[in-house]
DNA sequence: AATTAAGGTCAACATGGCTGACATAAAACC
DNA sequence: GGTTTTATGTCAGCCATGTTGACCTTAATT
């Protein structure tokens, strides 16, 4: 099965070649959220729902305006959002200690549980399929999807991850 | 399993790593509909008459249960966009032959059209990632997702594609 | 013929996008 | 220091698209 070599080594950008990929997108993505979707509808919550929690949990301090430019929605659509998980207990928000029109978010011990057990499904698909394709597919992978994004998404991908805040919630 | 080199060095299947991965999932599928979306916008359509038209496309004379099983949404909401493509003049319903009860779907000139204008916006981005990462990268990409399919996907998947119906629409 | 099953449609609900109007706090102007 | 402008966030209401339930029509079973 190692040769699956789709394209002995002609030109592979032919239109069937181009098919497969938006039809393997297509699949692979809503499979890839199939699980996720499942623990949070027992849960009343809906995708938006997770892509906050996971976003806080890894910006732990991160004000709705810097949120807002990961998500790339409008601020009434998360502002929906983030007062559900107020009001269930997943997030807090702290008015901001400089400027005080901002609201800082962070996960609750329930957010930080429900995150982990998302992100735990997730990873084990991808985890699977990593360990299945093998390391070089894997780097490939990244390396197409990356080629995917819009130019202004891969400029603010680079900056995902760097914890912004030096986390302080809970501290008290 | 084939031993697979062991990533340079450490186990590739950290955390971070896992959840590189779903972020660049989460990107690259946000950016890779976003043109679409905006040329159905346009037309006051969204992603599932997208989707519609896309594998209608793919298999002139598809019936509703057939792209349902594609689909994987509930009959009920795939009516209300067929309703409203055969509306629009985008698809054309014939009653099966053989089964009575069924409708044959095809694309009009029009939907033939749009579809093509979707699909090459699509391809272009992938044919520019694809450029860019290389072959091996290709084939890297494809076996990750792959691997992150459901095994039911999977299964259909290797089926998707066959023109199940020799054609005939317009045929008169 | 009567019943059961399969293919589709209509109605009504929930989620999560969107725009518009607005309150509050900060910054800029003077 | 008061007024205006700008930035952050919320509330209200619309639209698209997923869901379930009730239903019609046609085919298959008996």
């Amino acid at each position: 099965m190692a040769d699956i070599k789709p394209i002995g080594k002609a030109l592979f950008l032919r239109e069937e070649e181009l098919r497969r990929g938006i039809e393997l997108m297509f699949f692979a993505y809503r499979d890839f959220t199939g699980e996720a979707d499942s623990i949070l509808a027992e849960q009343n919550m809906g995708r938006a729902h997770h892509r906050a929690i996971y976003f806080i949990g890894r910006n732990p301090g991160i004000t709705v305006s810097e949120l807002l430019a990961i998500l790339n929605i409008t601020k009434q659509s998360l502002s929906r959002v983030l007062s559900a998980l107020v009001e269930t207990g997943h997030v807090e928000q702290h008015t901001g200690p400089e400027d005080r029109r901002q609201r800082l978010l962070y996960l609750t011990d329930a957010g930080a549980t429900l995150e982990s057990r998302l992100t735990a499904v997730q990873g084990r698909r991808f985890a699977k399929a990593y360990r299945e394709a093998g390391m070089t597919a894997v780097e490939g992978f990244q390396r197409v999807l990356e080629g995917l994004l819009d130019a202004e998404t891969r400029r603010q991908a680079s900056e995902t991850g760097r914890t912004r805040h030096p986390d302080h919630r809970g501290g008290e």
